[in-house]
DNA sequence: AATAAAGTATACGGTAACCATATAGTCAAG
DNA sequence: CTTGACTATATGGTTACCGTATACTTTATT
């Protein structure tokens, strides 16, 4: 502890020395060492001083214990919640570290298994104003639900848009999720992909389309489905647009 | 969030809208939402804000990734602690709970069963400096190795000094501690003890004490070794010396 | 078209829980 | 009697905002 800290909780009457001597010096005592360590703790969980105080003041046994027993529940919360975020964190660095291996200029055909998705509201050739609001509910709706582990969100492109090079026509935002999560998720059946990435703006996109759309057909594959855009690399991990990391899977399947 | 959040963040350079219309108003995207999550996260393990601004303006992949990791195992750290924080609440609050529940007057003749502390140096006789150095160095060993758990602590008062009235000459400052906690605990073994209460300031338990040595002679007892002293309810659960509860456990064979 | 209601902005002061620093008094050792 | 290591108070600073006042914009309602 710091001297400074004592000073202040003497300042504020929370722990007051045991003992004053005439020369002004501050004497505590043994039992005092263990308020502090309480005082420590609760500070921990979030209390304030003030509150702290109140606590200490209370004045019967039952009340204390009471409130202790919220406390230790707070605690677990608190605990829980770390825990998930501890998990979002090293999901999100598994994302990173993957896209560092990534050979970017690759463009494959990959079967893909079975993965499960929240999604957003349909947005397809909405206005600003209701995609705004999509996003607001979306991202409010995953926060209370727990939903987000790290994984990656993105967006759905129905085969329709892709067909007419309309490629920034998202019709759902995502979130990929633990098949656990949710009772009625968004099942990605398992099935064929020509697989590429879009590093820069995704505005630009339409560049790495039409490069995945020749390979599709110089390899004998035609779109048979939606595409699924993943926000590998974004504002999060990389300063610059320049930067920015789209996965862009397109369903195909062989003419 | 709070609007004025945003504001500070805009004020602070952490996270700028993406967007600020020539009103003056400001917009920001779906992908910022994402980094406002990750802030937020990170200021829930105690990063500053300059910190994490220096966290989202890493300049490559990697580092972020190492970073993202290092935080992962903060996280770890934390959830153990407030883990082991928890189960001291708990503790002391079963302690308060007893308390309650219990008959101050009564005094009994107990088998108590084994037990485990840990001791500080030996106080007796001690001047109030070398008493002072003892608690210290006690206290910081005990936070040191996490062996405080919110069990009882008290002291140890030798059959020597209880014999000659010298109640508060303690021997040795104590924790109950956990079996494992210690590789060479004390152990107070499985013995027959007159258990009793005191209410009030600690100078006055010589009250108790010739109360429960008459007890003790009355049904042909006699002190067979060292008291333990429990402080069970002290300053930390209620205001006033007058509320202070000490079970206080003499040592008893029958005549 | 005028007005009201609801939103936005900046600006400035305040808050909690200290920390840093300056200045000065106290005390034990040599 | 001095020195070094302590103690004290006082004051200003810090972080991450919050509250409130005042003013401008936009939207809805009359």
């Amino acid at each position: 502890m710091k001297k400074q800290t004592l000073f202040h909780y003497d300042d504020i009457d929370l722990l007051k020395p045991e003992y004053v001597a005439p020369n002004g010096y501050r004497y505590y005592s043994f039992q005092q060492a263990e308020v502090f360590t309480v005082i420590e703790i609760l500070k921990e969980i979030g209390m304030s001083l003030s509150d702290i105080k109140d606590f200490l003041n209370a004045n019967n046994l039952k009340e204390t214990a009471e409130m202790l027993t919220e406390k230790a529940e707070m605690m677990q919360q608190k605990i829980e919640a770390l825990q998930r975020t501890k998990e979002i964190i090293q999901n999100k660095k598994e994302q990173i570290v993957n896209a560092i291996e990534l050979d970017i200029d690759s463009i494959t055909i990959e079967h893909l298994e079975r993965e499960y998705y929240v999604l957003s509201k349909n947005i397809l050739n909405s206005t600003d104003k209701e995609f705004t609001e999509a996003i607001m509910s979306f991202v409010k709706y995953t926060k209370e639900e727990a939903l987000d582990i790290g994984y990656p969100v993105g967006g759905l492109i129905p085969k329709a848009q892709i067909e007419k090079n309309d490629y920034l026509n998202v019709s759902h935002l995502f979130m990929r999720i633990k098949e656990k999560a949710l009772k009625h998720p968004f099942i990605r059946k398992s099935c064929t992909f020509a697989v590429g990435y879009h590093k820069g703006s995704y505005l630009k996109t339409y560049e790495t389309y039409e490069k995945m759309k020749s390979f599709i057909e110089k390899n004998g594959y035609q779109i048979s489905g939606d595409t699924i855009e993943e926000y590998v690399i974004d504002g999060l991990s990389v300063k610059g647009e320049e930067d920015y990391i789209t996965k862009i899977m397109i369903q195909v399947e062989e003419k």
